[in-house]
Formats: C-alpha cells, sequence, structure tokens
DNA sequence: AAACGATGTTGCTCTTGTCAACATATTTGG
DNA sequence: CCAAATATGTTGACAAGAGCAACATCGTTT
C-alpha cells in the first residue's frame, strides 16, 4: 500500500498559492525585503518554481498590482453604496480608498510604489483604470445631481484623486499624527468634505 | 621626479561624491535598481569605500532623504517668498512642494518610499518636521491674516500636506494625464485653491 | 500506451550587501 | 620632528537572491 505522499509532485494551484504567500511576505516585511525564494518556500515548492507562473520578479508584483486594483474597486463600490445621496456616495468612495489603503498596504505599496512598468501590462493597466472610472462615475452622478458645479469632471476627480491618494500614502507611511484607523479616516471626511465644499464655492 | 597620480589613494571628498553618485544613479535607473557597488564605481573607488561613510545601504539612502527634506524646505520658502499675500504665499508653499517633487524625483522617491525607518535617524527626521513646519507656518500666517479659518492648524495643513503630496506623487509615478511640468502645476494651483476656498467655506 | 506539454526540481552563474583583514594617508601627542 | 593613533581605501571572502539550463514527473491527447 502506497503510502499518502506528503506533498504531491504537482501543487495544484500554485499560482495562487504564490499570490497568496507572496501577500503574506509583503505584509511580514515589506516589499523591499521581499524575495522570489522566500515566496517559494513559503509556498513549500523550489525556489525556481514560480518561474513557471511569474515571468520574473517583477511580474509576481504586477499581478499583485492589478489584484489590488480590482479590490479596490470593490472596496470603493462597496464603501459608496452605503450612502444615499449623489455627493455622500462621492464622499464615502473617496473613504473607501483610503480605507483600503490602510488595510491592505502590502497591496496599495505594490501598486503604486514597488511596480514599474504597469503600462507594460495591458490587464493590470486596465484594472487601474477601472478604479480610477469609478470615482469619475461616481462624480459625474454627483454633477448630475446638482451638487458637484459641472466643471470638467476629469479635473475634479483627479484633485479628489490626489486628496485621498496623498492622505493614504502619508498614513502608510506613519506621517500622519492619528493612532486608529478611525482617526485617518474622520480625518478624511474632513477633508474630502473641504474639497468638495470648495469645488462648489469655485464654480459660484 | 614623481608622476602626477591619476587617482590619490585618499579621494577627498568621498562622501560629497557619494551621495552625488548615488542621486544621479537613481535618477538614471530609479531606486530600486540603485547599488552600492554601481555608486562606488561611479565614484570611482573600491566596492568597500561608501561603507567609511555610510554604515549601510540604508544609511546613504537614509542621507540622500534628509538632504532631500532640506531642500524641499528651501524649494518651499523660495516658492512662496515670491507672494505678497499670505493666502498666496501658503498656496505658492504647496506649488513649490510639487515643483520640487517633479523637478527631484530620485529625491522625492527615497523621502518618501525607499527609507523605512526614518526615525531612527534624528537628523534626518528632523529635516522632515521642519519641512512640515514651514506648510504650517504658511498656514498660521494666513490664518492670522484672516484669510483662512481658525480651525486647528495642524488639521489644515496635514490636509493641505495631503493634497499636494498626492499630486506629486500620482505626477511622478505618470498618473496624472499632464504632459509638461506647467500643466501639472496648473492643475495644483486648481486644486490647492479649491482646497482654500473649501476650507474658508466649512468655517462659513 | 507513447508522445507531448505543463509543472517542479536541481544545479549553475552572476551580482549584491556586508564582514574581516590589510594598506595607506593624515593628524596628533611627545 | 617623528611615531602612534586615526581616517580612509583596498582586496578578498561569504551568504543570499535573480534568473538560466537541464532534467524529472505528471496529466493529456492522440
Amino acid at each position: 500500500m502506497k503510502v499518502q505522499p506528503v506533498r504531491p509532485y504537482h501543487h495544484g494551484n500554485l499560482k495562487e498559492a504564490l499570490l497568496t504567500a507572496a501577500l503574506k511576505l509583503i505584509g511580514a516585511v515589506g516589499p523591499r525585503a521581499f524575495t522570489l525564494r522566500e515566496v517559494a518556500r513559503l509556498a513549500g515548492v523550489s525556489h525556481n518554481a514560480p518561474y513557471r507562473h511569474f515571468r520574473d520578479r517583477d511580474d509576481l508584483l504586477t499581478a499583485i498590482a492589478g489584484d489590488g486594483f480590482n479590490r479596490l474597486a470593490e472596496a470603493m463600490l462597496e464603501a459608496a453604496a452605503s450612502a444615499s445621496g449623489a455627493l455622500e456616495r462621492m464622499l464615502l468612495g473617496g473613504r473607501g480608498y483610503v480605507q483600503f489603503a490602510l488595510r491592505h498596504p502590502e497591496h496599495f505599496l505594490v501598486m503604486f510604489d514597488y511596480c514599474d512598468n504597469l503600462e507594460a501590462y495591458p490587464e493590470q493597466a486596465a484594472a487601474g483604470r477601472r478604479a480610477f472610472q469609478i470615482l469619475l462615475d461616481l462624480i459625474v452622478a454627483a454633477q448630475e445631481a446638482g451638487q458637484l458645479p459641472s466643471v470638467e469632471p476629469q479635473a475634479v476627480a483627479l484633485t479628489a484623486w490626489s486628496q485621498v491618494h496623498g492622505i493614504a500614502k502619508l498614513a502608510i507611511g506613519n506621517h500622519l499624527p492619528f493612532e486608529s484607523e478611525t482617526g485617518v479616516l474622520d480625518f478624511t471626511d474632513f477633508a474630502t468634505r473641504a474639497l468638495a465644499e470648495g469645488l462648489v464655492s469655485l464654480k459660484a
């Protein structure tokens, strides 16, 4: 009778396992100390197994970035869903952006700082554009509801994006003096409301 | 008669030369591909010479970050100096922040993304705080001039910082659709003015 | 069942960070 | 004015990681 092999030669779902292990590793030691070989070790495979699923180190990181953009999009939609007014939905979308960054810094850092050449990966780049489109849609809806002035939505979206992105980056980098997630999110509300108010005033 | 030595055993000012070479290298290949050994090569010294001036790789990067914070502070002061009103000075300070990031992305990236543990380096951390203090001062001045509401200046400063930091990061990462520096800076004006307007309205 | 492609493994080379030991220049105390 | 002492550079080593090549094993397709 054959002994149950502790680990079959073929992993079965190594690609997913590698991505999961990579996220865990980045979460533990940061994207700088991230190592392909350590990921392989975590997944229990040889140091070269990852190359069957990812062209190289950057390819794996880009996959994580693309996954992150999809999750970010979901997070924003989910956050926005819990409001009634169009303007509130937009503000909550921004809040969702920051909340995602706080809860998934591994993803967020890779998405924006540890992944050159995102444009060279069509699928991941598209995921990024989709996430931005959500913000744009929220803004257009607020404009159509008359709660934001009808200046170029692109400019408004970039302004809002810059605001929440700055908050997210500074918060992750421990540059903001808030202890808790709640503290950062309350601050986000303050900042985004001020900005929205200003956009209204500009038009007036 | 002794032949003029092409290169003396002692460099003379290696520390500065290494920092300069490091900046050039980071500018050329990005902070990810930055290598201590390549820096040594650029400076024309052996691969271990840098260790006489920097404890390790992170130490050199942190030195660059500290230098960057000082230069950023200068840039903001200089930008702000060319305006008369307190509010205008504050807005120009933010513009200077973004302009610095655009012109010195090597510095900016190291300062905020490739330098963990800045807090472990008292001098560099202080340089960072001084730069933030400049923004804070500009805001307090605008408040005292009655051009900004007198809500907690700390919160206002963090909001403004987040705004310009987000613009700077997104611009450097090529996420903004502006071709020229001027385009980004005009957008910065738009965004910061909207935010300032909103802060005024919030109080009202 | 035999061949094929996909998936994993072992073993190598090249590069890097960092340590240790040694060499040379500069400064300083007698 | 010269000998330590101290800076500052150099060479040589080692471990670890990225990525290539050759080989092994598995499932699939004829």
